[in-house]
DNA sequence: CTGAATCCTTACTGATACTG
DNA sequence: CAGTATCAGTAAGGATTCAG
């Protein structure tokens, strides 16, 4: 359980880190979300929950969720096209760890708000 | 517990983008983790702890998760200097939320892998 | 509607060099 | 030892344009 790595292997990244860079990033958390609260959903309704994402960024999110497994796309070949996400049995399993983090973040956030603004840039003297 | 904002207000991000966006970078997590694991510990020991980070990358983490209240700074005003890091209660919060998040990663891990392999960049045809 | 491709601007990062 | 400052390269992100 480890998240280090000696120096030797910078390339094959240990599991946890390989697997949590990806949803680290801006979108990803929010997008897995919005798919979890509303169901399958079209691209279009993605685009339009979520405000402030590009259509480079949710097209580019929705890549890499879809090849890690954690949700499918599904195309109609119609015109004009229809495309719907959801999440994969993989991607529901992890809502739970998720919703914990989010929980957390709602719950501590005023803590941290206050942390920020108490913050002092740094301290000439020190203990001892 | 909405992660959404609406479109006119971005400047203030919904509390749980503001903080979760802190914690999506590349190295706060695993500085975390290493706090968590080592208990106290000085900057050099961090940085020996974490093969890859840069001494830059390492000290502005530390700022921001000292600035958020997750990390208490310790500076002795010995020669050399001697500065300490620990985990604030707060930042012990964070752990459990996290760990769920790790054990989630190494659990599926594997099938992550898999399915990066199986996927195929577009399909033609659709369904329907 | 659902994207991919391009361009361009900003943010992040690592090396390096320099202080207390 | 524990940083900060500066610089340069890379990567991320948005806006726009074009295509199936």
């Amino acid at each position: 359980m480890t998240l280090h790595k000696s120096t030797a292997d910078f390339a094959e990244l240990c599991p946890i880190r390989d697997v949590l860079e990806r949803l680290g990033d801006r979108w990803t958390m929010l997008v897995l979300f919005t798919l979890d609260e509303g169901g399958t959903q079209r691209f279009s309704t993605l685009k339009a929950r979520i405000p402030d994402v590009s259509q480079r960024m949710l097209a580019q999110t929705l890549r890499r969720l879809e090849q890690d497994g954690l949700v499918v796309r599904t195309a109609y070949a119609t015109v004009p096209p229809r495309v719907e996400y959801a999440l994969t049995p993989l991607g529901t399993s992890f809502m739970d760890p998720m919703r914990q983090l989010v929980h957390w973040a709602a719950q501590h956030h005023e803590q941290v708000r206050t942390a920020r603004q108490a913050y002092r840039p740094v301290q000439a003297a020190a203990p001892l």
